[in-house]
DNA sequence: CGCCTGACTGTTG
DNA sequence: CCAACAGCCAGGC
């Protein structure tokens, strides 16, 4: 598998994930076949720009422990990611710290490699 | 070929 | 809950 077909999976398996569900880097790398490749994923999505086409709802994707990785300078990014989970319904928490999070416990979306 | 980086993860204390 | 560590691997230099 190329660059080119690990961005279509990743593509692929994040329109897959169900609205008002969200799942984490590294469960989006088993889907797609490669579980060490969950920093990869990251990269693929940071490729991503708000022309994409189609639209991937890369906001649904945050770390294995639900928080919203900060990226580049400051929250912004975070933020953003945050407003439009916020936007579609999900509950996202924002620590003292400004830090933003899901509860996988509500909106937590891991099915098995294979099922999907 | 080696070294560093990164939208990561899991374990340990 | 948080910090330190140790794996992980493509891509840029």
């Amino acid at each position: 598998m190329d660059s080119a077909e690990f961005h279509a999976a990743v593509y692929e398996t994040v329109r897959l994930i169900p609205v008002l569900k969200v799942t984490s880097y590294g469960h989006i790398a088993k889907l797609i076949g490669m579980p060490n490749h969950s920093r990869h994923v990251g990269q693929a999505l940071k490729f991503l720009t708000p022309d994409t086409n189609p639209p991937v709802p890369w906001h649904r994707v945050v770390s294995s422990s639900g928080a919203i990785s900060s990226r580049g300078p400051g929250t912004a990014g975070a933020r953003l990611q945050g407003d439009a989970l916020e936007a579609e319904g999900v509950e996202v928490t924002v620590t003292a710290a400004g830090e933003r999070r899901v509860n996988f416990a509500v909106c937590g979306w891991f099915p098995e490699p294979g099922t999907v």
